[in-house]
DNA sequence: TTGTGTTTTACGACCTCC
DNA sequence: GGAGGTCGTAAAACACAA
């Protein structure tokens, strides 16, 4: 494909730092198995399957916004477990009309999304009576923890596993 | 409306592990 | 070396006050 040779994509990052070396992985097959769109306006929220037709930056659409049934479930996985297994993501990519790849960062940017709501959470404590330490961990995450490096944590579902309102799919146990 | 702040996808760079 | 992790960030989408 056109992979190597996409490197400016859509304006972004005009004044770009020194070209190290371009990131290949990115771009090799699941990047452009997107397929067009049929000339869909530009929501497609609440539409119903409106992801499938996605895009990327290297494409005319900079970002699809996915369905609400689509982060519903990708939210629910996300309960059950941080970390997404290989398979877990390879099923939930084809029932959602995702690819792995999008599920993958989906993931990615969720815990993000989870630590920045923790700092912040921290941050608004109050300093003074530090008592009870890692008070701050009941929601599941304690950033002190680093990942499960490696990619799979076995243990994730005990992060969440009293405390997730969801019964545990039989797939995540052991 | 529109201006502005926040959230959501997607990526690049870099790191670690197998 | 490749896959997947974090971190930082761009830009679209969204929310909402003025």
């Amino acid at each position: 494909m056109e992979a190597s040779g996409v490197i400016p994509l859509l304006g972004r990052k005009s004044r770009e730092k020194p070209p190290r070396n371009i990131c290949c992985r990115l771009f090799s097959t699941e990047l452009f198995g997107y397929e067009e769109p049929s000339g869909r306006p530009a929501k497609l929220r609440g539409l119903g399957g409106g992801a499938e037709q996605g895009k990327t930056r290297t494409k005319d659409k900079y970002r699809v916004v996915y369905t609400d049934h689509q982060r519903l479930e990708l939210e629910k996985e996300f309960h059950y477990s941080r970390y997404i297994t290989i398979r877990r993501k390879s099923e939930l990519a084809a029932n959602l009309g995702l690819t792995e790849r999008q599920v993958k960062i989906w993931f990615q940017n969720r815990r993000a999304k989870e630590r920045k709501v923790n700092k912040k959470k921290q941050q608004q404590q109050p300093p003074a009576p530090q008592l009870t330490p890692a008070l701050d961990t009941l929601e599941g995450t304690p950033t002190s923890v680093g990942p499960p490096l490696g990619g799979l944590d076995p243990s994730n579902t005990g992060l969440l596993g009293a405390s997730s309102p969801v019964p545990v799919k039989e797939e995540f146990l052991p």
